[in-house]
DNA sequence: GAGTACGAAATCGTATACGATAACTATGGC
DNA sequence: GCCATAGTTATCGTATACGATTTCGTACTC
């Protein structure tokens, strides 16, 4: 979405590998095969392998010399590094963002957490996620620091291909993340100290982080 | 140094690529001709290609299409959005460390810190820089979140670039930094909350970002 | 029947070759 | 003397080819 999709032919094969991997098609454990994925693409390998080492730096692929790409795994563990870093850093994002977010924006935010709302009463866990993203997107968007927004894009990059095949609602945690999400806006709208926003957004993360961990743990 | 110099090409030519720039051969602006890579390694130009591409991503090197990559550039801005986000992660990893670090290497720390004193007196600017780093490795080496070290790594290294070529002493910067380092072990000695130390560890770099910032709007 | 060793197939890693693109240079017109 | 344009050179981008390594299957031995 955010990548230039055509252009080089590598520039190509690594959107193409990154959309499935991002959308859910390619699965954790999924074997790349390099002349496959040439084949299907209709290039030749060498693009494709240059794609594979870009996603891999990126955390999306695991690669071994002399046996092969593999998108990365979703153990809990690894979610927990992932999550614990995001937290941090969109928290930071999100910080510096709010004195850039105008009522405009924070109208937007509303309506995609009252979509939210009706989500949860339609159970549709799917969409819900999606809105998810697009309400952190509004908080973050502005950052006015591009490698902090660029750590953050990858984190929910990583975080996507796991959602994609193993979400599920954690009890009760989605009406509590909605509920946080009206308290950050109004954190923002009152124009509170950069700190207080930072603790606040990494907070609510954290909290998804642990809701998913102990529910990891009992099953 | 921490990476696995032989092995394939590519990676010999990513480890050799990467030590020219962190030590300042390859100074920004530096054009990165993949042809004349390859001739001086001794390799083709393929696993060279690859190579740029890794550290592309890791932000050391830039790569326009049809053009050529060359060593990333160093300009204020490029240094506050490094240091800013360095500054956060690096708190945070430091914050989680601070449990795991135990009084040999407070030890080590202090010895390291000790030397940086001998190096203000004797006007030695390239090792206060390279203990600086010692320093704050022992402080977050234990950081259990194998990520957040990643990020912190690979800012050093973007720095390490900068520092290489522009590096000079802030006026009175580098006392006050071996001051807080002081600070900052005691607080990890005195097991101080995990907020506490990460506030202390992000106010210690933004300080130096700060004094590099009013130095480069003064030239 | 289990384990080991050998061989075949699959896949990766790299070199070479050539087409495509952009930067540079020189020449001609004004 | 300066600008525009065509031709040349340098460099990148990708395809193809082949050697290297691993993995898997099969046969042989104990």
């Amino acid at each position: 979405m955010t990548e230039t999709a055509v252009g080089s032919k590598s520039e190509q094969a690594y959107a193409a590998v990154k959309a499935r991997i991002v959308e859910g098609t390619y699965t954790p454990g999924y074997r790349l095969v390099l002349a496959k994925i040439a084949e299907d693409l209709g290039v030749s390998v060498v693009p494709v392998r240059e794609a594979i080492r870009r996603l891999e730096a990126e955390g999306l692929v695991k690669f071994e010399r002399n046996v092969g790409a593999t998108v990365s795994g979703i153990d809990p563990t690894e979610y927990l590094y992932t999550m614990q870093t995001l937290s941090i850093i969109e928290g930071a994002a999100t910080a510096l963002s709010a004195p850039l977010i105008d009522s405009v924006a924070i109208a937007r935010a509303r309506a995609v957490n009252a979509e939210m709302r009706d989500c949860l009463e339609h159970f549709d866990p799917v969409r819900f996620t999606a809105l998810n993203q697009d309400f952190h997107s509004v908080l973050f968007e502005h950052c006015p620091n591009p490698h902090m927004l660029d750590l953050v894009h990858r984190g929910w990059n990583r975080l996507a291909s796991i959602r994609a095949s193993t979400f599920r609602f954690v009890p009760g945690r989605a009406q509590e993340s909605v509920k946080e999400h009206e308290a950050l806006l109004q954190l923002i709208e009152s124009n509170a100290d950069a700190d207080t926003i930072e603790q606040a957004a990494r907070r609510h993360r954290s909290a998804t982080l642990d809701a998913y961990l102990a529910q990891a743990k009992s099953i």
